[in-house]
DNA sequence: AAAAAATTGTTATATTATAACATTTAGCTA
DNA sequence: TAGCTAAATGTTATAATATAACAATTTTTT
């Protein structure tokens, strides 16, 4: 799947960005969670939880399951990271300060996940939303399959 | 949510249809799968597998995780039911002759769940995979939030 | 410095799902 | 129709994902 050129300044600016993020909102990037959000951003192949576990388990952290859950959804909620839930993995979001409708290419054989949005996407649900009276409070769009450079 | 008119008729017609599914196939629609089917039926809250398998138990069978999964996994791949991914559950298809791509309402406040398809979204779709040469194999959308009758 | 609030530690357990092998049942074939 | 084969189901065990509840610690506020 084609992504960003230096991966390690993505993850760098990302951290970075987080940062400024919970800054401005008043919320504590503490060194967990800093690292739970690194962890997830190594690689764009979403992050399992008990993964994440693993490997903070090789660092300074004591870590149990609810270390890393309790890290996860302080992310989840700041918008920093998304959870695919069609394969139980997270992953950093790319454009945590434009809460717009995203959505989830998956390919299933490189396993890289890439985070998308469409207008017309956007506006075609937003249709379907008002003929159905629906107030909607979370989208999830996640599509499985194969990506171009893995034909 | 707003759904059938007579819900036992629902149940009915949607068993009958599997029916005549299976046979056309050459499946086997044995008892056991029925009777999963019509408890996934039986509400438009969709199913959790392990109510499923205590219902079951209160049957003739001796109903164990495997039992439920297995069935599900047949009605999954017949496409009479489907998975909704953001909740762990299983609903039952609404159009199961229709392979098209369908997507999910979610009602937070009566739990019930409503299955669309939208040519417009389709479209939509079709345009960002084609951008991103990404060929797709299973597609997950699944809305939360409050229906109409819930407001 | 004390109190309050947020974060992290810890133990236990809930929830969701599958692996592996045994038994039974249904459909086919000779 | 008896025996064979494949599919379905039974059974035991365990994997994978996630949360509840309470204790200890750290940070922020008063």
């Amino acid at each position: 799947m084609l992504h960003c050129e230096d991966h390690q300044v993505c993850i760098e600016s990302a951290i970075h960005e987080a940062e400024s993020i919970c800054r401005e909102k008043g919320l504590r990037f503490t060194e967990l969670r800093r690292e739970v959000l690194r962890l997830i951003w190594i690689s764009h192949v979403p992050a399992k939880a008990y993964d994440i576990l693993e490997k903070l388990k090789g660092k300074a952290w004591s870590a149990k399951p609810p270390t890393v859950y309790r890290a996860l959804d302080f992310l989840l909620e700041t918008g920093l990271v998304h959870k695919l839930d069609s394969i139980n993995a997270y992953i950093g979001c790319s454009h945590p300060r434009k809460q717009n409708e995203c959505y989830f290419l998956i390919c299933t054989d490189c396993n890289e996940a890439k985070e998308y949005s469409s207008p017309e996407l956007s506006d075609a649900m937003e249709l379907t939303l008002n003929e159905n009276s629906f107030r909607p409070r979370k989208v999830t769009l996640e599509i499985l399959g194969q990506c171009g450079e893995c034909e």
